[in-house]
DNA sequence: TTCGCATATTCGTTTAAGCGATTTTATGAT
DNA sequence: ATCATAAAATCGCTTAAACGAATATGCGAA
């Protein structure tokens, strides 16, 4: 799609903000999401197409997983203000962030 | 109600971004803006109060009009960048702005 | 006070989109 | 082959919001 209006669509839904804020610190698979925002397998799937639709991130899969990052057309520079000047500042997408760091370091304890 | 969302869901409509498009240029009443877009009376005013509840436009009675213009929070700068490098990129909006000169040509040219 | 214009509101309908629950598909490991 | 895990798709339901059409309100002028 990649227009205005469907980009401004994606943007007007909390959970895909939540969703924007994270792959702004880095790719993340939808497990990682999901854990993440404490939300339902089914849901960060839908709102990640619903944002892949919209040409704000992109997908890769690697074996069993599928990672999502970030894919923002450079016109849409004002994306950047919305995330650093405004949800940035908000408590629920700061908490996010810390959810983020404490699954990852969680997640990659398993691994010992 | 002055939220983020609130303010985003108020930009995922295309007929209120023509709207905030028009009252960047001035303030203008009601009529002046169902002229220039060609939508109904209605549509304008539902428009409208749509956008004052999410705290981007302040009202102003004047006689029996009814006027409007932006008032939009300075935390929310990324509206700056959304009209100024988005929005005036497309035709659309740009026709908007010629329609609305005319229009106002049009109005005060009856007052001779 | 009656009329006309500007604006807001209400009504009924339609459409988009969100949701949980469940099922399907794809991949890797045993 | 079988099983477990990751992700996507489907189903049915609910809600928000857009619309045109019609009506109501508020104000100024005659």
């Amino acid at each position: 799609m990649e227009n205005l209006l469907d980009v401004l669509k994606a943007l007007s839904d909390e959970t895909r903000l939540r969703i924007i804020n994270l792959l702004y610190e880095k790719e993340l698979c939808v497990c990682d999401i999901m854990e993440t925002l404490e939300i339902s397998q089914a849901k960060a799937s839908r709102h990640l197409i619903y944002l892949k639709n919209a040409d704000l991130v992109k997908d890769r899969k690697q074996a069993q997983w599928v990672y999502y990052s970030l894919a923002i057309d450079e016109r849409f520079k004002f994306i950047d203000r919305l995330v650093y000047d405004n949800l940035r500042n908000l408590e629920l997408y700061q908490n996010d962030l810390q959810n983020l760091t404490d699954w990852l370091k969680r997640k990659t304890m398993n691994c010992d």
